[in-house]
DNA sequence: AACGATGGCGTCAACGTTGACGTAAGTCAA
DNA sequence: TTGACTTACGTCAACGTTGACGCCATCGTT
């Protein structure tokens, strides 16, 4: 609730109307040198701040970026945030942050909230089944551009990651390593997405090696719990299992430990590749063999999309999908 | 850029002033029951959400909090940016978010944005040396609340936890268990705040069992490869030291590394301890002693406080400190 | 000398909402 | 029957800014 000078302060100081103020602050053109000089001279002393609230009620810009989440604390998110940040400084933009936990219903309110405050456009990371939801808003004029997965949908952008390549590529590498029987640990949230990953491990055995196996795949939570219980079912079923692939880095981590536990040496007995390369993988011993996501090159693509839309509404981008890198480390 | 429907179509649509509706969606009371029904179900027909910005302009109110940090991949402030938002969505407000990298001038900019936008309070975590810069926002009238450091100045408040506590806490603990020749990494970022750590670490040898040792101390970054770096320096002056605290985990974790790397053994032949309690201190091996924050209940504080400011502004309060605990792992 | 173009402003309304105030009809007590 | 109150609205202005338009010098052309 600041209470800062206005444009009236401004230009009683100076002598001229509101209007030439506005004009110099917004560079617009339309004023002598001398004017110009004397109203930043009084904006500098009186601290004069634009209002955004009433520049952008009429305007219909409010100098706002959302960005929307799914779990702040996943590490992931804020490398994200931070890109998209750097990039919303420089079109003068401030960002919003929120998460919607993954709850179609959490999101609803966030989107109801950042309507309300007349956001520019949004980055979101969408809650399961929620493209509908987003498609609404998208085509009542909402710029949106939704990460993570790959979507078509009129005035709806989309970037994300080749992970189906990448689950291609590290089960590839499990069998360029002489591995022969080898089993996934899936994701148990049932999105298209996470779906994607399956498919590009399972493409890996189309034209096998010889003595390959047929592959296993259980399903879990994407967490260290779920990847360790993942690894205990698939053990279970098939204990001369020589290769893992896991949805993800913390699943991988926790399989490792689980296979650690068990007495299995890790690259030795069995090797074990994750997904994403968060921090934690390389620290973990062994380091964690994954697939490496360039995700400065995200957010850039992200916010460039976003721009792009927010500048020229109304098209039908064609959605981004970027390369993946397999990243070799001990646990393979 | 969104383009809603106003009061005023739902006001057309049910044939009563925009005034009511207003009233009405505001649940300020003034309407019969007949007019409410019928003004609600227009405003579910039309998608009607109140435009903030018009709001804002004339309450003073934009609904809206700021949180400033330093770093956003600092896994340290996700958590607290979950614990501020879910706080915030029940009074209502949106949440912007931004970093200062540390860095005085930049986080002028922010605040700067930050006051454009009208937000109703800011939490933030100080740039080095810009207690001013706060203080001066503080005094125009902007509910501030800084965490993780200790300010009394008028009208701005602060939270933060009792880190001396925990450093005599940490070193106390390797003394207990027999330490006697122990050394301390702190951090070369010098601000009021990181030195407080050293003093708590230095005040547990101020009435030492027999037969220990001075304190030894270095400084370094206070990341992993700082830590690395400290404990380098360290056992180069002192080869024979026994125990270590270092200013936070990563540069724990680091000391942990080198030190094995050294051919040293944790903890046997050095006992190591961190201060935060980050989630990667559980997963090394071994497992990280080391102080841990009750985050939620910072952020809980934190917004607490601020919607005191918020609701009455112009008062002093008094800084709030939190009491730390020690968590002890397999690393002493 | 007359004319159009241009530069440098000012005026007015509008964005969507709420605060302050007004008013007509209804209620109730004396 | 009067008058004081209350209920349920409506009217108007204001928040701080910008879009649209208008006005008056000045200047260059013919």
């Amino acid at each position: 609730m600041p209470r800062g000078a206005t444009l009236r302060d401004v230009a009683g100081r100076v002598g001229v109307s509101p209007r030439t103020v506005s004009r110099v602050v917004n560079d617009e053109g339309g004023f002598s040198e001398a004017t110009r000089v004397r109203v930043l001279e009084a904006v500098e002393d009186l601290g004069y701040q634009p209002n955004m609230l009433a520049r952008g009620l009429i305007t219909r810009r409010s100098g706002t970026v959302g960005l929307v989440g799914v779990d702040m604390t996943d590490p992931f998110f804020p490398a994200m945030a931070d890109g998209i940040q750097n990039a919303a400084r420089e079109t003068g933009r401030t960002m919003f942050f929120a998460s919607n936990d993954g709850d179609p219903q959490l999101q609803a309110e966030v989107f109801r909230s950042l309507w309300s405050h007349a956001v520019d456009g949004v980055i979101v990371f969408p809650a399961p089944g929620t493209i509908e939801q987003l498609a609404g808003y998208a085509k009542r004029g909402m710029p949106l551009v939704v990460v993570d997965d790959i979507v078509e949908f009129p005035n709806l952008a989309s970037v994300s990651f080749d992970l189906e390549d990448g689950a291609t590529k590290a089960a590839q590498h499990l069998l360029a390593t002489g591995r022969r029987r080898i089993g996934m640990i899936g994701s148990e949230v049932a999105v298209p997405r996470t779906r994607r990953r399956e498919r590009g491990f399972l493409q890996a055995f189309e034209n096998p090696p010889a003595g390959v196996q047929p592959p296993e795949l259980v399903r879990a939570r994407p967490t260290i719990h779920g990847g360790a219980e993942g690894l205990q079912t698939l053990l279970e079923r098939r204990p001369d299992l020589d290769g893992i692939f896991a949805f993800n880095d913390s699943m991988a981590v926790g399989a490792m430990r689980a296979a650690q536990a068990y007495g299995y040496r890790v690259p030795d007995d069995i090797a074990i590749a994750g997904c994403n390369d968060i921090e934690m993988s390389a620290l973990v011993n062994p380091g964690l063999t994954t697939i490496r996501l360039d995700r400065p090159r995200l957010s850039a693509e992200a916010i460039r999309v976003l721009h792009e839309l927010i500048e020229e509404p109304a098209r039908n981008p064609t959605p981004v999908v970027l390369p993946v890198e397999l990243v070799i480390r001990e646990s393979t």
